[in-house]
DNA sequence: GACAGCGATACAAACGCTTGCACTAAAGTA
DNA sequence: TACTTTAGTGCAAGCGTTTGTATCGCTGTC
C-alpha cells in the first residue's frame, strides 16, 4: 500500500540499504547514486516510516508534553513556542493534559514513555519521589517545578512575587494576603516563600485552591475576611476570579483591595480594570525546555537548571491603600 | 534495557505469542496462563513499545491534531476536549500549530501521516484541491471547514451570523460591516454568505484581515471609514482588537458602534464592555470529531457532516443605534 | 605484479511485536 | 474405537528500517 524504502531501491535497482543511506549517511554512498535514489524516492512519494525506524534505532523523533490543563491561558504559548522548536528541529510532540490529576500524569508518562525521546513535564503535581522513579525510564524536562538533579526550566516567580509585595508596600498596604494555588506546585510554594521571607509587610495565607477564576472567586469571601488590602493571587484567572467575587461583595478593586495576578494571559490585559501582574515569559520557556530535552537526549546528561526572568506589570489593579 | 515480550515471556515459561496474546486477543488464552502472564508482565513493569506494534497492525494508535495557532484561545478547548476522547479510546494526539500557513499546514500532514491512524484538521487554510489529495495518503475530519464528500464537525456560524444580523437591525443599526477573517477560512465565508443573504440590513465586507488583536485594531479606520454603526467581528480576538483600535480614535463601543464577535473567549467574558458573542461548542466539536476520526479509521468510510448549534450570547458590547 | 587501502555497495541480522499456521492433547461424536 | 472438533500453545515469517560486516573492483605502492 505505501510506499517503502524497498519501492524505492527495486525501482532504482539498488539494494535497501543503500537508500537507508543515501538519507541518513549521504558520505556513505556516490553522489550520483545518491541524486539518483533521492530522485526516484521524491517520484515515489516516499516518506520513511518513523516507526521502523525508532524500532532499529531506538529514536522515535517524538517529544511528549503533559500539561496541568491546556485551556489554561498560560500553556498554550508554551506549548506552541515548544512545538515549533521541536520541528525545527524534526520531533513531533504529543500534548496530554492531566487536568491536574497526578494519577492521569503518571500513567500519561507511563504510556507516553515508550514512544517518546523524552517528555516535558509542566507544573507536575506529581511527588518528588515519583518523579525521580520516572526519570528511569525516560528523560524528563521540569517546567516550573524544581527536583535536585534534573533538568529544569524555572520562571522567577519568587523574584516576582518580591516585586509584587515591594509594589504592594509602597502603595501603603501593610496587610497582604497571598491567595495561593495547588498543593503540589512548585510556584505556589515558591511565592509563599518568597513572601514570608519579606518581613516588611504582614501576609496571610490562603489556601489551597483550584487554580481557576472559579477558585478566585470563592476564594472572595476568606480574602475579605482576612482584613488584607493588597492581595496576590496565584495566577491571573485566580486574580480574574477574585475580582469578580468581591465586585459581587461590594468591594471594589483597586478602590478598596489591590489584586496582582500572575502569568500575564491575555483576559488580564483587556480586563476591567486591567491586571497588574507578574509576567511570566512561557514562551522562551518553552523553546529552551525542548532544547534541553533534546540536548538531555541526544548526551545522556540531563541536568542544569536555567532560571527564567519575570517582570512585574503594573496596571490598574492596584492602587493607593487608604488608612 | 526496556523490558520487552520477550522477557515476559521468558520469566513466565511461555512462547512469545501466548504473552502477546494474553494482551490482544484474550479469548485465545487459557484463563490461568493469562494471569499468569499479566502477573509477570506486571512484575517486570513491561509496557508494550507501540512502535513495534504499529509496524506489524499498521495502527499507530496516534491521531495528528492541526491547527492553526495553538495560541488562538478558540483553540485550546478544542484541543483539550480531542485529547481527552482520544485518551477514552486509548490513543495519543500529536498537537501541531501551522502559523496560519498553507504551506506548513501540508507539510505537517505529509509527515504525519506516517505516525498516526488519522488527523483531525481544525479550520484548514489548504485548498479543497490539496486536501483531496492528502486525504488518499490518511484518514481525515475536517473541522470548521466544508469539502464535499469528507467528515466534517461545523459549527453554525451561518445561523449565528444571522442572529447577530437581526440583533443588530433589532437596536436599529442600518449600515453594517464584516470584518472578515483570513481568505482561505470556511468561517469567514460562511458568515458572509449569511450575511450577504439578509437584506434587511445594508452591510460592507472588510477584510480580509488575521484573525488577531493586530488584525482587529487595524481594521478600526476601515470600521469608521465605512459608516456602519453595527460590526460582527470574525472573532472576539478581532472584537477585542477592533474595540480596542475605536477607542484609541475616540469612537465608543457600545454607544457610537456595537460590536459582535464569535467564539465567545474568556477575554471576551472579562473585557469591557463584555462581549456580546456567538458561542462555539469548541470542546464539543473536538470530542465529536475524534469519535468520528475514530470510527472512520475502523470502517474504512469517511464520511458524514456534524452540524453544531451556535447561540448569540448578548453582553454589552452591542446597544441601539442613535439615528 | 602482488597486495594494502579504499570507496561503494550488497548482505543479513536485528529492533519488538502480531498473526496465520501447525501441532498436541483432550473432549465430543458416531 | 476411530473420527472430528476444539482449546491452548508454539513456530516462524514479516512489518520497514538501520547498521555491522562482507564483498568487490579500483588505485596506488613498493
Amino acid at each position: 500500500m505505501a510506499v517503502t524504502i524497498r519501492d524505492v531501491a527495486r525501482v532504482s535497482g539498488v539494494h535497501v540499504s543503500t537508500v537507508s543511506r543515501a538519507f541518513s549517511a549521504p558520505h556513505l554512498v556516490n553522489p550520483e547514486t545518491r541524486v539518483r535514489v533521492l530522485a526516484v524516492a521524491d517520484d515515489l512519494g516516499y516518506r520513511p516510516n518513523r516507526a521502523a525506524r525508532a524500532l532499529t534505532t531506538g529514536r522515535t523523533h517524538n517529544l511528549g508534553l503533559i500539561v496541568a490543563d491546556i485551556a489554561n491561558p498560560f500553556f498554550p504559548p508554551l506549548i506552541k513556542a515548544a512545538q515549533a522548536q521541536a520541528r525545527l528541529r524534526d520531533y513531533h510532540v504529543f500534548v496530554a493534559d492531566t487536568d491536574e490529576d497526578p494519577k492521569v500524569e503518571e500513567e500519561l508518562i507511563q504510556t507516553l514513555t515508550k514512544q517518546v525521546d523524552g517528555v516535558l513535564l509542566c507544573s507536575p503535581r506529581l511527588t518528588n519521589r515519583t518523579i525521580e522513579r520516572l526519570r528511569q525510564e525516560v528523560p524528563f524536562v521540569l517546567v516550573n517545578r524544581r527536583v535536585k538533579g534534573m533538568a529544569t526550566v524555572l520562571m522567577d516567580v519568587g523574584r516576582g512575587a518580591r516585586l509584587a509585595v515591594e509594589h504592594l508596600t509602597g502603595l501603603g498596604h501593610r496587610r497582604l494576603a497571598l491567595v495561593t494555588g495547588p498543593s503540589g506546585s512548585w510556584t505556589s510554594k515558591e511565592m509563599q516563600e518568597a513572601a514570608a521571607a519579606m518581613n516588611e509587610a504582614d501576609v496571610a495565607f490562603l489556601g489551597p485552591n483550584p487554580p481557576t477564576e472559579q477558585g478566585g472567586r470563592a476564594a472572595a469571601a476568606e480574602v475579605i475576611a482576612s482584613g488584607a488590602t493588597g492581595v496576590l493571587a496565584y495566577n491571573d484567572l485566580v486574580a480574574i476570579g477574585l475580582i469578580e467575587g468581591l465586585a459581587e461583595r461590594g468591594v471594589d478593586v483597586p478602590g478598596d483591595i489591590s489584586v496582582i495576578g500572575v502569568d500575564d494571559i491575555v483576559a488580564g490585559r483587556l480586563g476591567r480594570p486591567k491586571l497588574t501582574t507578574i509576567a511570566m515569559p512561557t514562551a522562551t520557556a518553552g523553546r529552551i525546555a525542548v532544547d534541553m530535552l533534546l540536548q538531555s537526549v541526544d548526551s545522556e546528561v540531563a541536568t542544569g537548571v536555567t532560571m527564567l526572568e519575570t517582570a512585574l506589570i503594573i496596571r490598574e489593579s492596584t492602587g493607593e491603600a487608604h488608612s
